[in-house]
DNA sequence: ATTAACAACGAAAACGTTTTCGTGTTGACA
DNA sequence: TGTCAACACGAAAACGTTTTCGTTGTTAAT
């Protein structure tokens, strides 16, 4: 069980100096060919590796970034975090993760867990507490120091930083026009409260879809789920309000839902209560994940394609963190104005399956 | 867009001495009531934190873990990473996470990248190449380097370490004791190849829950499927095996499947064949994820617990951590004899739902 | 022979902490 | 008045690097 050996541990064997043994292993031309030579192969013997810790203290940045999400147990989330850690490893950079679970103390939490020099910027969500309070001091509070964010699918206004966000707008109007092109004339939408910006720009969509047809969008025919408790555990709960709700509504013919979990609860409820998908009802959900692959019948779905915007997350932070590099070896004053965030928005596609005809 | 302040900056700034600042900021007994209000003021207004990078190289540890999983997109490891972050954030502790993505290489990076300071300690699951090349010099190396690894879910006897297991041996004995009690006389089993251990445990609970009922293990019903190519893609392949697998074994009245994924596309393939769930067949899973409980019928299976496997594998972790703290404490020349490490095996459940009478 | 150039190496600072060990200034007490 | 604590604070080392700036000793050029 012995430590990890050191630069200085070297230099004492060989009898050097500290300075040697780290030019010679950096291959510095300024040491001698034997010297060199000596010294690597005696690193390599004991397996020599520098110290991160040490090298970020030196060069004042970590080469890890930070990762905040809502929920872990989540697919989307899940593949947004495959495409960071993707593209992070590609160009050098590890990945630590925190999570909120939703909560707003939880969030400022790690937070100021990991701003505390452990990594060099932040790619996150926002939970849905901090979403319901509009309460982002800290959001601004960490870029105030220095700290880059990148803000991912839930974004806010009130945060000025880079961007990744899926067009929630035009893939929920795309899966209701897709609805209204095979027939159905009463389309019922399954979203969450307004709070939660993509429920809200997801619902506007299904609306715009509506008018854009010249229908009139009938009050009834919308169901707002209170997710603000936890839907998993009262999956009973969602299986009745969904059923009231058709049960008043029987003349729906199609349902779009705003995630996976609500469209396939609803593809449950509708054969319960006899109906025929897709015959008597079409089902379009939002999210591509596990549930609406194997789901039956398999579930016609808006994908977000969260692994890219992982990717693409990772890959502005990375810019930006390597770009400030630069502009500090220069000698900017004032560069405030030249700072211009992006926002990129990852195009949504409409995945058909079998709950559609 | 301003630094973090610093310990030296305050002195500066207080005209003190920067360990009078350090001082007074851990609230010592050394310095006058006076000067540490008006430092600790001063910070607060600041808003100073002590630099972790400075703290981790001055205490030769980091509090964080890192934790190494063949693939996120999955239910079963995101919930192990909640319960592992859960008890890492109580008991102070930061978590960053590495994907193998099942490859043996991508494996070894990820740990070296960690290895060199970064983390004090690992918990990780072995990637399925890992497994197959049966090469665990880098897991022995970083151990021997004086860096615990806690293994779960895969794991291998060849490397001496605390590990947290399931049961898979009795959780699929227990599955197949339920079909049997419910009258099944024609069990089938859809499995991996033998080289991951889990797949061979299950498979050999299998056939223990046979030989308890005195009865003969067919051959023929057993299903081994290739899984070294990414099922998730060829899931046509999946279902073509299946029911080429039910055609030839008319008279199976009972599936048990080593997964999730498997059990659902039985059950798919069988609906589809004509049979109705649980009647003419039963189905029974392993591993509760959100497949199980949304498939339609949802499906009978043996639940893992992956987040008490999360919370077991961090508490077993971080108390070698911090035993080791205090044995370095004391003198102790040569406590190897001492070091005797714990496997814990967390107990499956059965969930019974709509699959099973 | 003197100087300039060069090759090969070492000393030391810096990154931001904590902690040990001084050191100088009080006040009390004999 | 002299001695000794107690008090309040500072200097410096240490953690492991990298890098700048010397400092030698040798060789080539004048």
């Amino acid at each position: 069980m012995k430590r990890k050996i050191t630069l200085k541990q070297i230099a004492k064997e060989l009898d050097v100096s500290i300075s040697t043994v780290s030019k010679a292993l950096s291959g510095s031309k300024e040491i001698s060919e034997d010297t060199t030579q000596k010294i690597q192969a005696f690193a390599k013997l004991y397996n020599y590796r520098p110290n991160n810790i040490a090298l970020s203290l030196k060069n004042r940045k970590t080469k890890t970034i930070g990762i905040i999400i809502p929920e872990i147990v989540h697919h989307f989330f899940s593949t947004v975090i495959r495409g960071i850690e993707l593209v992070a490893n590609k160009r050098g950079y590890n990945v630590i993760v925190g999570l909120s679970n939703e909560s707003f103390t939880k969030e400022i939490i790690n937070m100021e867990m990991l701003a505390g020099g452990s990594i060099d910027g932040f790619i996150l969500s926002i939970s849905k507490e901090t979403l319901l309070k509009q309460d982002y001091h800290h959001f601004n509070a960490t870029i105030n120091q220095g700290m880059p964010i990148v803000l991912f699918d839930r974004v806010v206004n009130e945060v000025d930083c880079d961007k990744v966000i899926v067009d929630d707008f035009k893939g929920a109007s795309k899966a209701v026009k897709k609805l209204l092109s095979t027939g159905c004339k009463n389309i019922g939408l399954i979203t969450t409260m307004d709070y939660v910006s993509v429920g809200r720009l997801r619902t506007q969509g299904y609306l715009e879809a509506l008018q854009e047809a010249e229908m009139n969008a009938d009050p009834n025919l919308i169901l707002k789920i209170d997710d603000s408790i936890n839907v998993e555990g009262h999956l009973d709960i969602l299986e009745n309000e969904i059923e009231r709700f058709f049960k008043s509504n029987k003349k729906i013919d199609g349902v779009f839902a705003v995630n996976e979990l609500y469209a396939v609860t609803a593809m449950k409820v509708a054969r319960k209560l006899g109906f025929k998908i897709p015959d008597d009802i079409q089902v379009i959900g939002f999210t591509d994940g596990v549930l609406s692959k194997h789901a039956t019948p398999s579930l016609t779905t808006v994908s977000q394609h969260g692994q890219k915007i992982g990717e693409q997350s990772a890959d502005l932070l990375i810019d930006r963190l390597e770009l400030d590099n630069e502009e500090n070896d220069m000698y900017f004053e004032e560069n405030e104005y030249e700072e211009h965030f992006k926002t990129i928005v990852i195009e949504t596609e409409l995945i058909e399956r079998d709950s559609t005809k």
